[in-house]
DNA sequence: ACCTGAACACCGTTCAAGT
DNA sequence: ACCTGAACACCGTTCAAGT
């Protein structure tokens, strides 16, 4: 059986599957070579080192992105979309939240991806700084609530309402925070829905852009 | 020359320097030991694991942290004054900013610090979904924002111009990213202050939740 | 009770050698 | 041109042995 030949693609391939399945720390040169059916070594002809690989890793997982489209008619929705298949692609690729804004070689999909932010802005009207202070707060808000959500352990597959048990379990005497005790509660009690809580930041932040743009 | 006993609190704090100084891929056991003068096997008479001084690291960056007070008549003000030290806090301990959320067992400062932000929420009148609402929505921003400005290499002390110019070299051509070639030229030219642009989406997010409170 | 030497199962990366 | 074996300088962690 002749195996395929390596190509750069294919071993971007296996390392987003390694990554995707267990988390940045599982991912090594050596399970993807093993992956592959190849030496570790054979990877340093299609990469340059782990560094570029990760870097060609996030820009798959940016190319994943639904892209806003500059000039259309409501800004605001484009907006919404594309926060949205963000924080969806990263719930897809939670390895990814940290490193999506730190590549210093940003591939074609990450500079395809904001320049589409910064254009849907500037063509919506908003002044040079104004598209900035917006693409800049609305990135903020969207990799730190990925970030939140992205934050459960790696191997296992738990809800939300678990890892808080699991937090509260692991916290020997609640009663000097009366506050946490609520939460807790609350959230044993009545669950906690994370594509609710987004949409509730994202739609005040939108509005409270619209509002400052049109002040 | 008798050196001092190792103690949990000489581990950490040990580790917190060779973090801040390297990153955490800096951070090994053995490096932990070798700055207190012993063997990596030592360690483990103070602290479980790796996974264990983790924890312990990010609850000393949890306590460096100003708390609002529950109670306190300008709720607003409390929480703005907590934002601005969160930010400060991350900007000395960057390697923490992908951690603070994510600890399965949260450390005393940590609890301290959530169980002041519901508190001071909820005191200023916010029904519980609402304050988690608030909380949940200004950590997105904080640590996502912080996560922006931490996310220069390690190893030096770039200012953000001096980034923007090394990723724009490294794009072989920004012709097909028209809105972006104003971004690096703009940014060249006046630069982009960080506590400015922090203080800006901070503001519009507070004044949004208090229309959305009082509404 | 605390520290350590040796060992195990891993890493990323280099270099010269193979085909 | 691409793949590999051996080697180097690292990791976290265990365990039995020292004091």
């Amino acid at each position: 059986m002749r195996r395929a030949p390596l190509t750069r693609e294919r071993v971007l391939a296996a390392a987003l599957e390694l990554a995707d399945a267990g988390g940045l720390e599982s991912l090594s040169m050596r399970k993807v070579a093993t992956a592959l059916g190849v030496e570790a070594m054979s990877l340093y002809n299609h990469v340059a080192n782990k560094e570029d690989l990760v870097d060609g890793l996030v820009d798959l997982v940016f190319a994943e992105i639904d892209l806003p489209v500059p000039g259309a008619p409501d800004w605001k929705g484009e907006m919404r979309r594309r926060a949205v298949s963000v924080r969806e692609v990263l719930n897809r690729h939670r390895w990814a939240v940290g490193l999506m804004e730190s590549r210093m070689r940003p591939g074609p999909a990450n500079l395809r991806s904001h320049n589409a932010v910064m254009g849907c802005l500037r063509e919506a009207g908003f002044a040079f700084r104004a598209a900035v202070h917006a693409s800049s707060l609305l990135d903020a808000y969207i990799y730190g609530f990925a970030l939140q959500e992205a934050s459960l352990p790696f191997d296992t597959a738990q809800d939300h309402a678990e890892v808080v048990e699991a937090k509260q379990a692991a916290v020997p005497d609640l009663t000097p925070f009366p506050y946490l005790v609520e939460v807790f509660t609350e959230m044993a009690r009545a669950g906690y829905d994370y594509a609710t809580e987004f949409a509730f930041g994202l739609d005040l932040i939108l509005g409270a852009l619209e509002r400052a743009q049109t002040k």
